[in-house]
RNA sequence: GCCCGGGUGGUGAAAUUGGUAAACACGUAACACUUAAAAUGUUAUCUUCGUAAGGAGUUGUGGGUUCGAUUCCCACCCCGGGCACCA
């Protein structure tokens, strides 16, 4: 066969990112390659970024990574299709513009302007495909007057309400803040502790949509769930509602005192109804309005008020901290009845009990709840077990049989120790069928007839061990519940086990007998030994904690004790009963609380409502907004409770919209939060004026298919979000009950000391000069090839290199094109190859797997790079492959090869299936599992050749000489595992 | 304390329906090219014993299941994150 002349492309400048990735990023807005559409014809893919709050700071290396993700991912999408909507804008209303005005001394108008065209060029340079004529700003009027219909359409369903509650204020910006704003008690802003400050307020109702937050997490529709999202996101989102299901129980108020005409209750919440006989006291929080109307009858006075105000003063911070100790006061003359025993009981106020969570007053019960316990012993309060633990049998040979009856049976265990050495008699069970090994338990045995626990102890001390001589010290407290089931007795047992402590009085003893010594033998333990005792039964830990006087409250279920006519049931079944028989209700209360809305600064969206003073509260109509947030000179936070607007009268007075009488403006703007809550909605229709986003274009559009950014969102941006999709489904504007699709969380790129990337530390990697250095290709193909998208990983400019290597090692390779190879059948293994990394680039983009995704074309360029010639048609293959994640470069090399359309808007290659199959597979051959030598073989060789093949290898024979083979394990397509004796 | 992630070479990491651990890349070393350096290319690079052939060990620790475990089960340690006096 006849090699036909290879024909080289003429040469080709070197690589240079300086001169051609300015040149490609204007080409590529000129002909407006990215411009969205809503075409019907087309798949829609909605891919969206958080978008940036432009600081004053810019852009450092570590925020463009999501945003390269998406555009790889919208890039993609684009050359698979797909109508692609991948926008970009600011959200600039907020704290942080506003401080930042304040200290440089210039409107935040102007801030904003200015450090959002720095952002804008930081952005540009790194070649995005956004198309920015949907570039929105959250401080537009045009954007802002959506925001405020919003909050109006709120208002008007009664889901924005006024409040007086005191709420957290932040002394230092001087603004009230909603829980979501705080950082362990501290305004997430600057740091400083919050106060709790009665304050006018706006607060959202998003309690109202609480069950639905939490249930559409897992919501499924079409089979599948609606929400791909992490499930840390999700977990944070749980704990953040916090939903727990519980009873309301009223403590009735005894009136031995004072002849009270009117029934006054203490209304408590608790998740644990099944403990109501365990509960020796009520506890109020200091605030409980209660509190107050009892004053008067409380027989302390003097010493409640101190309490009280003492407790005022304090800060969240102290007062959450669940580490110091609990104070707290009686309310003496005051008693209250439990009502599911009629026992009286006192009434105490304490920090501990929180006034906004469920009634702000909780019943105590110290054996079953840890601060319960530590106040009870704190303050030398009755404690009274209801709960025995309870365990069943964890071993198939005596597993409850659901078939059998069951029997309560009255049973000892016991502790005994040494006479004379600090050592403890146990047994050594032999082996339990489906251990294979021995357990050691203690001494324990069945109750006779009516014979006494003691007597009981000691006759199986005897039986059991042969001592003579053990002397009763003390009960171990309330007996321990195992439910097994009994081969001889032929039934389920629920064992009583009631744990003794003996003390031996010398070592006296008897053989014991030949049955007893098959079943176990016995063994002495020291207290560092005690540990294979503690491993033998579940409840083994239990009794030796009470042993050594360690034991606290046990907060688990189990079964009722002392509980009267609930006795010897279980937690989980009297919960319902129990709450009835209380005269209580089940109820459902949750963590997340109303979301306050106000803030007590300049630069936020005013919000449409007018104060009249004949018809209070009254909206703006709609055709008047946006209410513009008025220039002025003077921002300072006045910290009074009043926004700075309240000084620009011009602004403030106003006539009533419906009386026409004198009216004031609301005062209040909103919070930071407000504009990023619905924006998502805005790029799918951002110039309308008539609608938020029109019907049409939000069918279209919605929902969004990918959302990436920090996880640091969960619990603020991405709750509130929802709440106001939901309620925007609610109304009828938007199709679908949830926003975002699938959301991925982008991992944070610490700086190269592995600190968090910032001003604070000196150790900020700027973009600009990181493009200046290695071109936006490499830092985009290097920021993807980190590692897993996800993950945290710290910054590394030597190790940028050989990103940059790469790319040029694929311009060199343009020079291998064989131009006469017009079929792509050059090579068979360049063919393998490429069809490859095709299925592979492609899985991997769509499951963002962007590091492997990378691996696979340097992969395909180092075997490619091995030959001496390449298809034009394979090359331009790998160019595609690459183009979403290096897209100047390929398109400088793409139009060089004669090409008149742009590789972005070119075809994603189509890989062969039968081109990524392997003909010839290497196979592993080990012997006893140990890696002893492979061979090659045609993939569709029987499994009797592969073990013919694998047994005749030399390696092979080495090891299994003179050796008996017991057998052959053979993996098709992977391996032989020979056995040999 | 509870709940989510995670722990693999000198470094970033790859590999999971259980089947050759360390792909790809950085770094390092030697060599080639060069007057020289840089760049580039070639080779080597988990640890350990051995001149080598070859062996042994190794995925946080300790057990278990299995012919075979980074992968599954149990217990524990460490790191990151969320919630936390939430009754």
């Amino acid at each position: 066969m006849i090699h036909p002349m290879k024909k080289k492309l003429k040469a080709f400048p070197a690589y240079d990112p300086a001169a051609i990735e300015n040149k490609w990023q204007k080409k590529w807005t000129s002909k407006k390659i990215y411009k969205t559409k809503e075409d019907s014809r087309k798949e829609k893919f909605y891919v969206l970024d958080m978008f940036p709050y432009p600081s004053g700071e810019g852009l450092h290396v570590g925020h463009p990574k999501g945003y390269i993700a998406t555009d790889i991912v919208s890039r993609f999408q684009r050359m698979n299709g797909k109508s692609v909507l991948h926008p970009m804008g600011f959200d600039a209303f907020g704290l942080p513009a506003e401080n930042y005005a304040l200290k440089t001394q210039t409107h935040p108008e102007i801030g904003v302007k200015k450090n959002v065209a720095r952002y804008k060029k930081q952005l540009e340079i790194l070649g995005f495909d956004y198309d920015w004529s949907r570039e929105i700003n959250t401080t537009d009027p045009a954007y802002y007057r959506w925001t405020q219909w919003i909050f109006l359409q709120l208002f008007k369903k009664g889901l924005a309400y006024q409040s007086f509650e005191p709420i957290n204020w932040c002394p230092s910006c001087k603004t009230g803040l909603a829980n979501e704003d705080l950082e362990d008690g501290r305004c997430e802003r600057c740091g400083t502790p919050v106060e709790k400050k009665p304050l006018r307020q706006w607060v959202l109702k998003i309690t109202d949509y609480a069950d639905r937050l939490l249930n559409d997490l897992d919501a499924k529709a079409n089979d599948k769930s609606i929400l791909d999202w992490p499930e840390a996101i999700k977990e944070s989102q749980r704990n953040w509602i916090g939903k727990s299901e519980g009873a309301l129980i009223q403590f009735q108020i005894s009136n031995s005192k004072e002849s009270s005409n009117t029934q006054r209750n203490v209304e408590v919440f608790s998740t644990r109804p099944d403990t109501l006989f365990g509960v020796t006291y009520v506890v109020l929080a200091p605030e409980h309005t209660l509190v107050q109307e009892l004053l008067s009858t409380v027989l302390n006075r003097g010493e409640v008020e101190e309490y009280i105000s003492k407790a005022k003063l304090e800060t969240e911070i102290e007062r959450t901290d669940a580490k110091k100790d609990k104070t707290g006061v009686e309310l003496k003359g005051i008693k209250v009845i439990n009502p599911v025993n009629k026992a009286e009981i006192p009434v105490w106020i304490s920090d501990y009990v929180l006034a906004d969570y469920g009634t702000g007053a909780v019943m105590a019960v110290p054996a079953h709840d840890e601060r319960d316990w530590a106040f009870a012993k704190k303050f030398k309060l009755p404690i009274k077990e209801v709960i025995a633990p309870l365990f069943v049998s964890e071993y198939s040979s005596d597993a409850w049989r659901s078939n059998e009856p069951e029997v309560i049976r009255p049973t000892v265990v016991c502790i005994i120790k040494h006479w004379s050495e600090n050592k403890y008699l146990f047994l050594n069970k032999k082996g339990l069928a489906d251990l294979g090994k021995d357990i050691v338990v203690g001494v324990a045995g069945g109750v006779d007839g009516d014979e006494s626990y003691e007597k009981a102890g000691m006759r199986e001390i005897l039986e059991e061990t042969g001592y003579k001589n053990a002397r009763f010290v003390k009960s171990l407290g309330n007996p321990v519940v195992y439910r097994y089931y009994s081969k001889n007795g032929n039934q389920n047992r629920m064992a009583l086990l009631h744990p003794l402590y003996f003390e031996l009085i010398d070592g006296d003893h008897v053989e014991i007998s030949e049955e007893e010594k098959k079943l176990h033998e016995t063994i002495w333990l020291s207290e560092d030994e005690i540990g294979t005792y503690l491993a033998g039964r579940p409840f083994n830990p239990i009794f030796w904690e009470r042993f050594k006087g360690n034991a606290d409250a046990f907060t688990d279920y189990g079964m009722l004790i002392n509980s009267g006519s609930f006795d010897g049931k279980t937690s989980a079944e009297v919960k319902r009963s129990i709450t009835e028989y209380a005269g209580g209700s089940l109820k459902t209360t949750y963590k997340l609380r109303d979301w306050v809305f106000s803030r007590q600064r300049y630069w936020g969206e005013p919000m449409p409502l007018i104060h009249c003073e004949k018809c209070g509260v009254v909206a703006v109509p709609e055709k008047d907004l946006p209410v513009k947030l008025p220039k002025v000179t003077s921002y300072e936070p006045t910290g009074t409770g009043e926004s700075p607007l309240v000084a620009i009268t011009k602004w403030v007075n106003v006539k009533c919209p419906q009386c026409k009488g004198k009216a004031k403006r609301e005062t209040n703007t909103m919070p930071q939060w407000a504009g990023s809550s619905w924006y998502y909605l805005r790029y799918m229709d951002a110039k309308n004026t008539k609608a938020l986003v029109s019907a049409k274009n939000e069918k279209y559009w919605s929902p969004v298919d990918l959302y990436i950014g920090g996880a640091e969102h969960a619990t603020r941006h991405l709750i509130y979000a929802r709440f106001w999709h939901k309620f925007l489904f609610d109304i009828g504007v938007v199709s679908t009950i949830e926003p975002f699709k699938k959301l991925q969380s982008v991992g944070l790129i610490m700086g190269e000391d592995g600190r968090k990337m910032g001003k604070r530390y000196g150790n900020v990697v700027n973009p600009d000069d990181i493009v200046a250095t290695y071109g936006a290709d490499t830092l985009r193909l290097y920021e993807m090839f980190m590692g897993p998208f996800e993950q945290q990983i710290a910054w590394s400019t030597s190790s940028m290199v050989g990103s940059r290597r790469f790319i040029e090692k694929v311009w060199k390779l343009r020079e291998k094109i064989d131009e006469n190879g017009t079929t792509p059948t050059t090579n068979l293994a360049i063919t393998k190859s490429v069809h490859r990394a095709i299925k592979k680039v492609t899985d991997d983009i769509q499951g963002l797997r962007f590091n492997t995704a990378i691996s696979a074309l340097m992969i395909a360029i180092n075997e490619i790079d091995a030959n001496s010639s390449i298809a034009r048609e394979h090359y331009e293959s790998i160019l595609k492959l690459l183009a979403p994640f290096a897209p100047h470069a390929t398109e400088e090399l793409w139009i060089s090869l004669g090409n008149k359309k742009s590789i972005h808007v070119s075809t994603w290659p189509k890989y062969d299936p039968a081109q990524v199959i392997d003909t010839e597979i290497t196979i592993i051959v080990q012997v006893n599992g140990k890696v002893r030598g492979s061979f090659v073989v045609a993939t569709d060789c029987s499994n009797a050749d592969l073990e013919l093949k694998a047994k005749s290898l030399p390696e092979t024979q080495k090891w299994i000489e003179g050796k008996k083979v017991v057998k052959v394990i053979v993996v098709p397509k992977r391996l032989v595992n020979i056995v040999v004796v």
